[in-house]
DNA sequence: CCTGTCACG
DNA sequence: GACGTACGTGACAGGG
């Protein structure tokens, strides 16, 4: 039947559903599999309950759900900020859309989508079609930016209340008819989208305007007549930004859509399809109601052992054993495997390499494994031997597939959004994959699922784990390749030996899922670990990967430099002490000091040996001249073998830039943590330290952009701990410490004197660190009496402090971890300790929540920033704690600051409402010391 | 492999 | 009552 008078067309907001559905439901998976299903389950129930409530004389003679596709829409277009505070999707809903999308197929519903466009669009094309048809309309939706297509024949339902919005309901909640409602919205503003609007203007406010002045382009026009001075002066300013807001909720009519009205007649199911589907998603309560309501027999769904079980027991699974695991020689064995992925939904990979660096590290052999004790191993790389330890160059070792072969049959699974790839710190095989051109998506990553729930209480390592959750001792490493010189890359180990290992270690992973994934909940860190964790890989695999340029001249002419001062400075420090002796040795230059010379103040560690630190030297330097000439020696020679010349070896010859490697769950607190080479310590503190960073330089025709928090382990705090006067000081931009000083001695801001200040700031800084009168005191090299002063005198000017210390420990002491602002979950089970741990476990306890909040923040921000920056020639390129570095197009500064800068001021939203503002510094250059 | 030292936030 | 203490990291050199 064709589309015409008397027809009457449905439309389904199908995002609006699986939200909906995932939102209602607990996060609820797949008995056999533990792949994650509520969303899905919900979704079929709505719609089942949906299509059999579909009869009498409402009911729609045409049907289709509509659902968006890709995040980057026409609108991003006009406006890079759009919907961009919006929060990222959960990491456990991503592999259940595309079974959404099957299951309304399932249901022999029309299912469409369009790339670049939202689902409203399509909604409201079809939506004019059926008007201009004679037909009437019902969409089913309670999304207000839809309402302004209600009106001849179009209605809109929300089904949730099982209302229906016309004209009136319009009206009831915008104050004028839908024709207007663009005028109201783009006057008002949303946040949830992130439309601007005009500032201080909400819908009533709007709806008063439109309704006096017509329409909007009338109020604009007319704007001065506007009687209310603050009205008149926001619509005047923000003529722009009103009219960007007014196109931005406008819905496209004429979108191009591949079918017609036609193509979406309602259908019966079939019953088979339908059936088939449910069984397939094992809900077994739906499939028997159905089944009841089509007069069929409910097919049998087996009551499948339970692979990933809910409790905290460990799984009933076959015994690890490396005899048994399957090498991959032929394409027909590999197909077999692929199908096998297909079916399951998911699987443990995991690579070998000729090494631990992904960027020059070669592809050796690929593992998998899909079920408990079921495992393969791809050799594709392991080379030709003599047997004798003698290798061929270039020749392959015989019963291998060939790589490219390899890689192209497993890219379409590797890459499939509806296959979970489980990996044990998966960034390293997803950087390497991705260099062999196959971008991994959707992960899961062991590593990151014991991080998120153990922090604190062990390592992440897989050794780690197997030992802890699985009882089970993996073959090591070094059982293959040998240690130190005479070590062997993996490509010259025997194939029948890397199968053991290497399929070992997909077992191992897959099993270490089973058993740790289900119990994220029990823990209550899924959301940590769906928010904070999982999707910081891509992210920073992509930032590891563009690496930074850094300039081999400049390094090396500061490193022969170096070479002249140090051995100016070794030749009067031999003069100095009457003999010569090696400088770097802390052990013989304690000697020299104190047995030599006799200087005061030499105090022997638990080893026996002088103390020879900064500290101890700095406080002898006015005793003689040799301390001080140490620590410039120290000073020197750190500069030069840490960075000037370590640096250099860290250049990649192929990129010219250095690559640094971010371990997510390394820091306890939550932050990062970056080796080989360590980018987050670059000297900066010093005026020759800081030379080091003109060596990190933009590409031609670039500029390296620096933005870094201001103070925001010290907001935090504020927040958390509720200082009134520290918030009021944020909010009013103050110099902090200088408002602490004031505030502690009493001094007027205007009469501040810089070492007041310095004394207030380290206080400040102690409080985070959770201060002692005796750290204090050392570190503002002060009387204890006096520092113990400082610090009673703060507690008692900013009482929340001292009532959030205790209340911390006393919660870590009850339940043996604490939390940051997003729920990250630091353990502490030194807490109850006796002894010298003690004070150590009550500081960190007291330090974790802020450090670890502050880490939080940037992780989102850094999460949102891949795509508010996506239209922008730019690319972040590291992370530094507080500091977000980027490499952007000469001409796009001020562009990517000001988005970019949103986006880390904004990072905590919505999720947290933070009592003081974040606020953002940011600089641009040549090299990372302009920019900085 | 451990310890001391020092670079960063 | 004494003891030892600022929080979180990683790299390098020396020395067993």
């Amino acid at each position: 039947m064709g589309f015409g008078k008397g027809c009457h067309l449905h439309l389904i907001d199908g995002s609006a559903f699986i939200f909906r559905a995932y939102h209602a439901l607990p996060p609820l998976t797949r008995k056999s599999d533990g792949v994650p299903i509520g969303a899905v389950s919900g979704f079929c129930n709505m719609l089942h309950r949906y299509v059999e409530g579909n009869t009498g004389p409402d009911a729609p003679t045409h049907v289709a759900v509509i659902f968006d596709k890709g995040s980057h829409t026409f609108r991003n277009d006009m406006y890079d900020l759009y919907k961009a505070n919006r929060e990222a999707m959960p990491e456990d809903l991503r592999p259940q859309i595309p079974l959404t999308r099957r299951a309304t197929e399932a249901f022999n519903v029309a299912c469409k989508e369009l790339e670049g466009y939202e689902a409203d669009d399509i909604i409201a094309t079809l939506s004019c079609q059926a008007r201009a048809a004679g037909g009437r309309v019902t969409i089913i939706s309670s999304d207000k930016d839809l309402m302004q297509l209600v009106g001849d024949g179009v209605e809109m339902l929300d089904a949730m209340k099982n209302l229906r919005i016309d004209r009136d309901g319009v009206f009831e909640k915008f104050g004028v008819y839908p024709d207007r409602v663009v005028d109201v919205q783009a006057l008002a503003g949303d946040s949830v989208d992130n439309v601007p609007g005009a500032p201080g203007i909400g819908i009533k406010t709007a709806a008063l305007l439109i309704n006096e002045y017509g329409d909007l382009e009338t109020l604009l026009d007319r704007a001065e007549e506007v009687k209310q001075p603050k009205r008149r002066q926001t619509l005047v300013e923000n003529r722009a930004q009103i009219e960007l807001s007014k196109r931005l909720v406008q819905l496209d009519c004429e979108t191009p859509l591949d079918f017609t009205l036609d193509d979406l007649e309602v259908k019966a199911p079939e019953a088979e399809v339908l059936l088939g589907f449910l069984a397939e998603m094992e809900f077994r309560t739906l499939s028997k109601r159905i089944s009841d309501s089509l007069g069929v027999e409910a097919p049998e769904i087996p009551e499948a052992p339970a692979t990933a079980p809910d409790l905290p027991d460990a799984p009933e699974a076959p015994a690890i054993d490396p005899e048994a695991y399957e090498c991959v020689a032929d394409m027909a064995a590999l197909e077999v495997w692929i199908a096998r992925i297909r079916e399951r939904g998911y699987v443990a990979v995991d690579t070998e390499t000729t090494g631990l660096n992904e960027m020059t590290a070669d592809l050796v052999g690929i593992s998998l494994a899909c079920e408990a004790g079921q495992a393969c191993y791809i050799p594709l790389a392991h080379r030709a031997g003599d047997g004798e330890g003698l290798f061929s160059d270039d020749a392959l070792a015989a019963g291998q597939l060939p790589l490219n072969a390899v890689l192209d049959a497993l890219k379409p699974v590797l890459e499939d959004d509806a296959v979970l790839k489980i990996g044990q710190n998966m960034k390293y095989d997803a950087k390497i994959f991705a260099r062999y051109g196959v971008q991994v998506a959707p992960i899961d990553d062991t590593m990151l699922i014991s991080y998120a729930q153990h922090a604190g209480e062990h390592g992440h390592g897989m050794d780690a784990l197997a030992e802890r959750y699985l009882s089970h001792t993996p073959i090591p490493i070094k059982s293959l390749l040998g240690s130190g010189k005479s070590m062997i890359t993996f490509d010259k180990v025997k194939i029948a030996d890397a199968v053991k290992y290497a399929a070992e270690d997909a077992d191992i992973t897959l099993r270490l899922w089973q058993v740790m994934k289900p119990q994220l909940h029990l823990r209550k860190v899924t959301t940590v670990y769906e928010t904070l964790e999982r999707p910081l890989v891509p992210v920073l695999a992509r930032m590891e990967m563009a690496g930074i340029k850094v300039d081999r001249n400049t390094l090396s002419r500061m490193s022969n430099a170096f070479s002249q001062t140090m051995a100016r400075l070794e030749a009067e420090i031999h003069e100095l002490a009457g003999e010569t002796f090696n400088v770097g040795s802390p052990k013989q230059l304690g000697e020299i000091l104190f047995d030599k010379m006799s200087l005061p103040g030499g105090k022997r560690g638990k080893t026996g040996a002088y103390g020879t630190g900064a500290d101890v030297l700095e406080d002898l330097a006015t005793e003689h001249e040799l301390p001080r000439r140490i620590l410039d020696w120290r000073q020197v020679s750190k500069l030069k073998s840490t960075y000037t010349d370590a640096l250099q070896e860290h250049i990649n010859p192929e990129t010219g830039r250095v690559h640094t490697s971010y371990s997510i769950a390394g820091a306890n607190t939550g932050r990062l943590a970056s080796t080989d080479p360590n980018l987050q310590n670059i000297p900066v503190r010093t005026e020759e330290g800081r030379r080091i960073r003109e060596a990190f330089v933009a590409d031609s025709g670039k500029v390296l952009l620096s933005l870094d928090y201001s103070q925001i382990e010290l907001r935090i705090l504020a927040h958390i701990a509720g200082i009134e006067a520290l918030k009021e000081a944020f909010r009013d931009g103050q110099d902090i410490h200088a408002a602490t000083a004031s505030e502690m001695f009493n001094v007027p801001m205007a009469e501040m004197t810089p070492d007041v200040r310095r004394q207030a700031k380290a206080i400040n800084f102690g409080v985070i660190y959770g201060i002692s009168g005796f750290g204090l005191a050392r570190n503002l090299r002060i009387p204890r009496a006096e520092a113990q002063g400082f610090i009673d005198r703060y507690f008692e000017r900013f009482p929340g402090i001292r009532e959030y210390m205790d209340d911390t420990v006393a919660f870590a002491k009850e339940h043996g971890f604490v939390q940051t602002l997003f729920g990250r979950r630091i353990n502490t089970p030194e807490i109850n300790a006796k002894g010298p741990h003690a004070g150590f476990a009550r500081r960190a306890a007291i330090n974790a929540p802020i450090q670890g909040t502050a880490a939080d923040v940037i992780r989102r921000a850094m999460i949102r920033m891949d795509d508010a920056i996506a239209h922008l020639p730019a690319r972040m390129l590291l992370q530094v704690h507080d500091e977000l570095l980027f490499e952007v197009d000469q001409g796009a500064e001020d562009a990517v600051i000001k988005v970019a800068r949103e986006v880390m001021e904004g990072a905590a939203d919505p999720a947290v409402k933070l009592a003081v503002p974040l606020v953002v510094d940011a600089g641009k250059g040549a090299n990372w010391a302009e920019a900085h």
